[in-house]
DNA sequence: TTATGTGCAAACAGTTTGCACATAA
DNA sequence: TTATGTGCAAACTGTTTGCACATAA
């Protein structure tokens, strides 16, 4: 349980405070998983149903901007990781698209020798591990279960330096 | 240049051998960089006029679910990586999204102990690296060039087992 | 008071789907 | 001959945008 003052990080970063962001951050300290715009909205509206799905993407779009918030794409939708949790790396079940925390200290930190890094400079390394949940094994035996249809997939973010 | 016979790769999968599905193939071959479903569409177009995107999705998706294909979601598109390149990480331009492979052996291939797994049972593992390209460094001398901004990131893939 | 944020609805991009026709086997 | 694939257009999903109104500073 994150017990940092909402109000002040806003402010830090130069932006407003506002009931819509204290709501996004809360909802997002709350939530164990990494949850989509579309689930915090859904979270946000039970208290503040005047809230638009539209002012939702604004404000994670702003926490990202500020470095607040990682953007982790997993199957065809964006899902959000709270930057304050520290870094991490991250499990997906192909099935459910459930996302997990894994502890950072389970991999060694990703590098690229210069030599190969072709020219590019390196700023993040991302690791995320494509697997099935417990709950999923378990139901679907052996077939895929909601076996990925063919969209999008899902990252993880890690600091490089 | 992959010598690969493309029919036989196709029958060799249970896929009927088809003239929109060998461009495809072709096309995938041909592209040095990681295109995406409208950027393989606009290649085969070229010489195959009267082909239709919603076929270009359908040949992708059919690889991909045959495991010829790997599926990298970058920024919001999905681009599309020949599995017979053999395992590899990618650097990915944050400014350009531009993707490009980066030999295998630079990596451990990271794994996760058993202990730390929570009962997932693990697949793959995909690494990838945000990271800026020489072109974009040049260009945009500091600031971010194209900044991206606030959209999908994407993934690459490694084989664990 | 004014720059910034919100809510709404419409716009968008990428992808998927339904269906009649075509074609590989 | 028939199961499978194609082309088209329309539908869908997640996300973004434009604009009038509201509000934090």
């Amino acid at each position: 349980m994150d017990t940092t003052d909402l109000p002040s990080l806003l402010r830090s970063h130069g932006l407003r405070v506002t009931p819509q962001r204290l709501a996004v951050l809360a909802a997002l300290q709350a939530a164990p998983d990494h949850p989509s715009a579309e689930e915090v909205f859904d979270e946000i509206r039970e208290k503040m149903p005047s809230v638009s799905l539209a002012t939702v993407y604004n404000a994670l779009g702003e926490l990202r901007r500020v470095g607040q918030l990682r953007a982790l794409p997993v199957s065809g939708r964006v899902r959000y990781d709270l930057a304050s949790r520290g870094p991490h790396n991250h499990l997906v079940c192909e099935s459910c698209q459930r996302v997990v925390d894994l502890p950072m200290n389970v991999l060694p930190r990703p590098e690229v020798p210069a030599t190969q890094a072709q020219g590019f400079e390196i700023l993040t390394a991302e690791v995320i591990f494509r697997s099935i949940c417990p709950d999923c094994r378990a139901l679907g035996t052996s077939e895929g279960v909601g076996a990925s249809n063919g969209e999008m997939e899902l990252s993880v973010q890690q600091e490089t330096k």
